[in-house]
DNA sequence: GAAACGTGGAA
DNA sequence: TTTCCAAGTTT
């Protein structure tokens, strides 16, 4: 699948010629700092630039240099992190930086195999961090590009079923004298233009090559994936407290889902089991002690990527026993003026929240 | 190759 | 209310 050259270079041409004119002013286009570049392109990954602007700014504050982060204690990072989501982005960062400090001396590396072998760091971001930062020719496919590609070529299948060709075409694609404008180009392009739903195609620069405006297609390319449903789980959740006004939480295993964040413990609902049941269960599982469940504080739904999940939150009385971590990393009393200091996944917020105004 | 991995906004 | 999906990577 390759395009006649005429069209490349036709089509390089009128992209730039485009971004020149309408693309975006973000903030880390005005920085040159391949750190500050690496941040952004690890925080936009499947976030959108909206949520992510107000992040890297307040980041750079906490860590101006790759030093500073790699310095830095892996809580104070998620503390940071906290509601972006995919925390395994937060943890790799921190990785990375250390191994940039060690490795390279803290200076980002050029070599395409050397940044694919970073944690967290794939074929698309290296090529967007790459191009970006040092100006070099690498290509990228992420959401934007593939729906982008997809429609400019037709494609008859999901994108996910082409892969191979849209990279080639991508490779095809990128222009060796200004890669980073044409990267960056092609990605305003997706975001502002060529969108999921109602592209403006009257604004595009390639309505004279996109095979799907041509052939009226733009609203149904790119073909969807198929998705299974989302299991629905019910979940009881404790907020125990001591008669020192302390409330029991704990700190999820480093890996997996929410890795390293605090919660309130609690478990999922089983079969032929009142939530009374579950909660004290789940805690003697947990944590080994003896709790009572008393009044119901909330009932809140939270949908992750590949589940959804409704919480139901009661206040518990710590009875007796020594709480052990057996199935967290850390367990901890505090207080609520305390519980500021630890990260918390966005369900978990909520809960403080109304504790906070129950108090 | 499929599933795991967060959250928010839009329709 | 539900579904889609957004600057994807890892296992």
């Amino acid at each position: 699948m390759s395009l006649p050259k005429f069209d490349v270079i036709e089509l390089r041409r009128s992209l730039l010629n485009w971004y020149a004119q309408t693309g975006r002013n973000l903030p880390w286009r005005n920085s040159s700092d391949p750190y500050q570049i690496w941040i952004s392109e690890i925080m936009l990954q499947q976030t959108q630039v909206k949520t992510v602007i107000p992040y890297y700014q307040s980041w750079l504050e906490a860590f101006p240099t790759i030093h500073n982060l790699a310095e830095a204690d892996l809580q104070t990072v998620l503390k940071l992190w906290q509601g972006l989501g995919y925390y395994a982005r937060a943890r790799n960062l921190h990785a990375c930086a250390q191994q940039i400090v060690q490795q390279y001396n803290g200076v980002f590396p050029y070599e395409l195999e050397a940044v694919l072998s970073l944690p967290g760091i794939g074929r698309t971001t290296a090529g967007g961090i790459l191009s970006s930062a040092y100006n070099l020719p690498i290509s990228i496919l992420d959401g934007n590009v593939k729906r982008v590609l997809a429609r400019l070529i037709a494609l008859s299948v999901p994108p996910g079923k082409a892969l191979k060709s849209l990279w080639e075409l991508s490779d095809q694609l990128v222009d060796s004298n200004h890669p980073r404008e044409f990267n960056q180009a092609l990605m305003d392009l997706g975001a502002t233009v060529c969108t999921p739903k109602t592209p403006n195609c009257s604004e595009c620069p390639w309505t004279l090559y996109c095979q799907a405006y041509l052939l009226n297609l733009q609203s149904q390319i790119p073909m969807r994936e198929i998705s299974s449903p989302l299991p629905h789980k019910i979940i009881g959740v404790g907020v125990i407290w001591n008669q020192q006004g302390q409330i029991l939480i704990d700190k999820r295993p480093a890996k997996g889902l929410l890795g390293g964040l605090w919660e309130f413990p609690g478990g999922k609902l089983e079969a032929g089991e009142t939530l009374e049941e579950c909660i004290k269960r789940e805690i003697q599982e947990e944590l080994a002690i003896e709790i009572e469940v008393k009044d119901h504080l909330m009932t809140l739904e939270h949908a992750y990527t590949h589940f959804k999940v409704t919480l139901n939150v009661y206040h518990c009385r710590y009875i007796s026993g020594e709480p052990q971590p057996l199935e967290s990393d850390e367990i901890r009393w505090v207080t609520l003026d305390e519980i500021d200091q630890f990260p918390f996944p966005k369900a978990n917020e909520k809960i403080i929240a109304a504790l906070k105004n129950n108090s």
